[in-house]
RNA sequence: GGGCGCUUAGCUCAGCUGGCUAGAGCAUCUCGUUUACACCGAGAGGGUCGGGGGUUCGAGUCCCUCAGCGCCCACCA
């Protein structure tokens, strides 16, 4: 018997429904891709590991948004899609919030002591992981949670170390004394690309040194200056080239060399730099091809260390200032000049970096892997380069080949307490162990006793093996073969570097594999004015606050609406608001079918087309379904997106619901197409789509439907349709021109080459006039093939008519012109006859 | 100092490999208790596609140049 409809409420409210239909979809099971019914094949997505502060920000929202469509959307098409969710212990982040969260307390980590400070960070951690968790549910995410990983993982962690080792015995890891770039605050190194810089005004110091003037931003390194560069080509210096000289700065003696080097810019400054290897990358490099001493002066709290002599136990900023006063005093100061300069700061605290010498563990980039023939970076490089691994939008290949060219060994080794240890121990006698596990370590001892190494390794390191260590690696899990190399890493573009590039090198490396197919790289949101979201502007928008307002639907397509990968986007509540009011017109589009059809059914064949209106929507549709698929499996989002809105709001909703309303009798293709739209839609608007397709009774889950293949249809048919719509228009035209009340209905005749008399009616009854079959005395009107008599005197515009009239000149300038006939294609002259024919008669 | 991108209606943006009278959403104005939806419907106004030059039968689209804005990279001390 019929079914009766569930009642739907005359708004959609999305609070009411979100939480229970997420809930229905993890209890289905079918997140877990073992209890899909396919035999499709695997499609993966890593999720990228969200910020562990705890707070899901709009970018978490917009990949969690993109994420999902694409999961969705696979899952739909009958593939075996799995999602891996995840959290990492985001090293450095995790720790300085919790050293904030201290220092408010009156304490720190040196307080504390290790193991209760990784207690506390561990307590904070679970706690916003539970944040996340919830957020991503809140987003509709269709992640498995069943394999949900922790960078601190057993499995994770035994990964890490296994890489570690495979790394060192391929002599691709090593412990080497260099130059770092070392935060003070985190008391830490931290890797190049974890370095930003800011400009800032700064005094350049011209000093008395010597027989020479040096400039310099830091004078209190001069302290432990070994060497004195100039340029080759500089005939000034040339006497002093290869001479060691001792040098008097105001009471502190230094001995330097002088050699030259073409990297030197004799214009900068005096054309004269004092060098101090142990405290500037640049330097170092220079101690390394002019076999420098390097000297030590600066300490990990950047205090100034006894090298400095009276100057010991001063900060670097003291240092300076006292250092700089007894300059002058020495009358040793040439002069100071206003300089603006790049300061190096901590990406996560924006504290200034120290270059300093250190011990530290490096992996060695540019070495032959042993086997291999290549190198790290080169391995790296090719992934992309032969097309293996593809990067969207294509721009971003240039920008990686750079970044890689550029590379130099990555420093690894953190001296924070929240991270992996080191898989390294050093026993009585000195000697290095690198092993798996302490076990091991103790094995290969001999009895000897062990002490692991105090340091953590770079969080980027254990991320680096992320597709893969979350699948099971190193052991060979069936969930190894099965869903990997993922499918898409999606992920924003300001960590290209940090996290993909390193991947790539990293699966490289260890599985001779590329980590995913394809990487599709989101833009950063920003506010209506174009700038960057920040709790210090008071501009962020809260994603849970819009989910709160607008629903997550709405918020789902505002964020995948509008965007294009690698570009920046902007959002704000009104565009929120709007497809919110979108999601309502889905919402009724739905109740009106429902409420009208005779019984609510699902409808597996096309239905036959009884009229004119019927065999165009149909063939929209086909085309829609069609598009909208090309565009998905193109990850054209927002163009997928935008041909469903056009469609259903603008054909569907204004044109065909309306005529339904006068033709009757189309329970079976409204049904047919709204059964479809709900899946096309589903990827985009999951919970919505899902809330009415209850309306249909069935036992299945909208989310494992079956994607719609799009059936045959004629371009004709729209083509034909659309002169019915532009009669209906320029009679709704006509009246408004003439303030004819939309209630009135003037006498009309028209009389029509193409159109039947029932379309004739159709468009009266649209267009609201009273359709007679009696000429009427006025004058008639030519719109496309109809002739219209209708009692108003509606003129056009002047602007139409000159508009028109500048067409017609152009355009019978360019038939008129040879080398158009002959050089446009057959189809392009055709069309444009075709359209000035139209125009004119529409003059007339 | 290199490299990349952007500039289209009042606002936010589409416009693929050059060929519909440049489009959409929001905003504005007019009208509207039509069997879903005012989170709605019908209609209107609004653009010399940043400036200049070039290639072409044809340029918002390709090339050069200038201007403005933004981003990334880089060891000018």
């Amino acid at each position: 018997m019929a079914k009766k409809l569930e009642e739907m409420d005359k708004a959609y409210e999305p609070s009411k429904y979100e939480d229970d239909i997420y809930k229905i979809w993890e209890e289905s099971g079918f997140f877990n891709p073992d209890n899909l019914d396919t035999k499709g094949k695997a499609f993966t997505i890593s999720m990228p590991p969200p910020n562990a502060t705890g707070i899901l920000h709009l970018g978490h929202a917009a990949a969690l948004a993109y994420e999902d469509l694409m999961i969705r959307y696979r899952r739909l098409k009958g593939d075996k899609t799995l999602w891996v969710p995840g959290t990492d212990h985001a090293a450095i982040a995790t720790q300085t919030k919790v050293e904030k969260i201290l220092a408010e307390e009156g304490t720190n980590r040196q307080k504390l002591g290790r193991d209760k400070f990784l207690t506390r960070v561990k307590e904070f951690v679970a706690g916003s992981q539970n944040t996340i968790r919830n957020q991503t549910r809140k987003m509709g995410a269709s992640c498995d949670w069943s394999r949900e990983r922790y960078t601190f993982d057993d499995g994770l962690s035994q990964a890490v170390n296994e890489a570690f080792v495979r790394m060192y015995n391929d002599g691709l890891i090593e412990k080497d004394y260099r130059i770092v770039n070392w935060c003070p605050r985190c008391e830490s190194t931290l890797a190049d690309d974890e370095v930003e810089h800011q400009e800032q005004d700064a005094k350049l110091y011209y000093i008395k040194y010597g027989p020479f003037v040096v400039a310099t931003t830091r004078p209190e390194t001069k302290l432990a200056d070994t060497g004195v560069a100039v340029n080759p080509s500089d005939k000034r210096y040339k006497e002093y080239v290869g001479q060691t000289l001792d040098v008097d700065l105001a009471g502190h003696q230094i001995k330097v060399k002088i050699f030259a080097d073409k990297e030197l810019d004799k214009d900068f400054g005096s054309g004269v730099v004092g060098v101090t290897p142990a405290h500037s990358a640049t330097d170092y490099d220079f101690a390394q091809r002019h076999s420098l001493e390097v000297i030590k002066l600066i300490n990990e709290q950047g205090i100034i260390m006894k090298t400095g002599g009276k100057y010991e136990g001063k900060t670097v900023l003291e240092a300076r200032e006292v250092f700089v006063k007894d300059l002058e005093a020495a009358d040793q100061i040439d002069k100071v000049e206003d300089f603006k300069n790049n300061l190096s700061i901590c990406y996560r605290c924006d504290t200034a970096i120290e270059p300093l010498t250190s011990d530290q563990w490096f992996v060695r980039v540019n070495k032959e892997i042993p086997g291999r023939g290549k190198s790290l970076k080169t391995l790296a490089t090719l992934a992309v380069k032969d097309g293996d691994i593809k990067i969207l939008p294509e721009k971003f290949n240039k920008i990686y080949y750079h970044w890689m060219d550029n590379l130099h060994d990555w420093c690894i080794s953190r001296q924070i307490w929240w991270g992996h240890r080191i898989p390294v121990w050093y026993t009585e006698d000195n000697e290095v162990i690198v092993a798996q596990n302490e076990a091991e370590a103790q094995e290969k001892a001999n009895g000897k006793k062990l002490r692991q190494d105090e340091d953590t390794l770079d969080t980027w390191f254990s991320s680096s093996l992320w597709t893969f260590s979350t699948l099971g690696w190193p052991e060979q899990t069936e969930d190894l073969k099965n869903f990997h190399p993922t499918g898409v890493m999606e992920t924003g573009y300001d960590i290209l570097f940090f996290w993909v590039a390193r991947m790539i090198l990293m699966t490289e490396y260890i599985l001779k594999d590329k980590p995913f197919e394809t990487v599709y790289l989101h833009g950063m949101i920003r506010d209506k004015e174009g700038k960057k979201m920040s709790k210090s502007l008071g501009n962020g928008i809260n994603p849970l606050e819009m989910i709160d307002n607008f629903g997550t639907d709405a918020l789902r397509l505002s964020l995948i609406i509008g965007s294009a990968p690698g570009a920046d986007m902007r959002l704000y509540e009104e565009k929120i608001a709007g497809y919110r009011n979108f999601v309502n017109k889905l919402w009724n589009i739905s109740r009106f079918i429902f409420s009208n059809v005779d019984e609510i059914k699902r409808i597996d064949k096309q239905p036959k087309a009884k009229t004119l209106a019927d065999r165009w929507i149909l063939a929209k549709f086909n085309q829609v379904n069609q598009r909208v698929t090309e565009h998905l499996d193109n990850h054209k989002f927002s163009e997928a997106g935008v041909e469903l809105y056009h469609f259903t709001w603008g054909d569907f909703a204004d044109w065909y619901l309306e005529i339904a309303k006068i033709e009757k009798d189309k329970d079976e293709i409204l049904l047919y197409i709204l059964e479809r739209l709900l899946i096309l839609y589903h990827p985009f608007t999951p919970f919505v789509t899902e809330v009415i397709w209850k309306q249909f009774n069935n036992d299945k889950l909208l989310m494992i439907e079956k994607w719609p293949d799009s059936a045959k249809f004629e371009d004709s048919v729209i083509s034909d349709f659309s002169e019915l719509k532009e009669l209906v228009v320029a009679l709704r035209n006509l009246k408004a021109a003439n303030k004819i009340s939309p209630t009135e209905f003037p006498d009309c005749f028209i009389a029509s080459k193409v159109l039947e008399k029932d379309y004739l009616e159709l468009a009266a009854k649209m267009a609201r006039v009273n359709l007679v079959d009696k000429k009427i005395n006025v004058e008639a009107k030519l719109i496309n093939s109809s002739t219209v008599y209708v009692d108003l005197s509606k003129e056009l515009s002047d602007k139409e008519k000159q508009d028109l009239k500048k067409y017609i000149i152009s355009t019978e300038a360019k038939l008129t012109n040879n080398e158009f006939i002959n050089n446009a294609p057959a189809k392009v002259i055709e069309d444009t006859k075709k359209r000035l024919a139209e125009v004119k008669n529409k003059l007339k």
